[in-house]
DNA sequence: TGACATTAAATGTATGTACATTATATTTGC
DNA sequence: GCAAATATAATGTACATACATTTAATGTCA
């Protein structure tokens, strides 16, 4: 369905506005299709992500910091995501023994296993989520990123 | 630059799979830019949103259900969006006369004059917010909307 | 060494999102 | 006319976001 057709607006003032409500609602409802898809599993996509990454370190551990490095949503509090899956067990959190500042976190068994088990699914297989073919998918991906080449 | 080194992921799955993390991404990025611009004003970018659709009826009033008919994200919580407006004296809330059940929520002459405020800054004017000309965002809003025609 | 700055994470607070439930008012069917 | 269904908004709860402040450990340097 069309932007306007979606939010119920007929004209908009030119492409530039367009394109700019475009993105944000086609954001919004990529996310929700993803939080559905979590949902079975207990999982938000926010903690769904900070478990990738912890994977993508295992056996290392992970301090804070590092976790809002790589996370999409630097803003968003990593400290209180961990919390949430250190009560699930899917973490543990330990004292960095070289500067007792830090933190150590590491994904546990069962947060390798559910990891899997998600990904079982084929629910993150973006072809299932983006009906755009291989070509279209690398114009998409040229125009984001010169779209942030503002200032 | 380049989604690879936003995120400090150099390697992808799949063009889809970049194209996806782009999205979201990009997405995150324009709202922040968003919400920074309302923030001299004291406004959130939903609460700037639904002044707008209040404008829009003006001088008509707007009802919780058409506001989240107009929204661009239906699953938030019009009723208490409307309640920070309505304690900035932005709006007024009066029970419908033809439907009491029902709620006419109304822009304020200060609401009015905030809006303009706003956009007098130039703010929203998407240029200054995305690197692209109109054909490009021609193409990005053909892309996007293409995309959402899974299933 | 000891004061001061810096770093790392946690905590506080206001707002928003997602979804379920509740409270009233209205409509519908008998 | 009245019980049941439906419509409309408000409220409750858990989680996330945005940003400021606090706590504690470490680094710096006179």
């Amino acid at each position: 369905m069309r932007i306007e057709d979606e939010i119920k607006q007929p004209i908009f003032r030119d492409e530039h506005q367009k394109a700019f409500i475009n993105l944000i609602y086609t954001a919004g409802w990529l996310q929700l299709r993803q939080a559905a898809a979590f949902k079975p599993f207990g999982l938000t996509s926010p903690q769904f992500n900070i478990l990738r990454i912890l994977r993508g370190q295992h056996p290392l551990p992970a301090t804070v910091a590092l976790l809002i490095d790589r996370m999409l949503d630097k803003t968003s509090n990593a400290s209180r995501i961990v919390d949430r899956l250190e009560e699930k067990k899917l973490v543990t959190r330990t004292v960095c023994p070289a500067n007792r500042r830090a933190v150590d976190i590491r994904i546990t068994k069962a947060g390798l296993d559910l990891l899997d088990q998600v990904e079982q699914t084929g629910v993150l297989h973006s072809k299932e989520n983006m009906a755009l073919n291989e070509d279209e998918m690398r114009q998409l991906n040229a125009l984001l990123d010169k779209m942030r080449t503002v200032e």
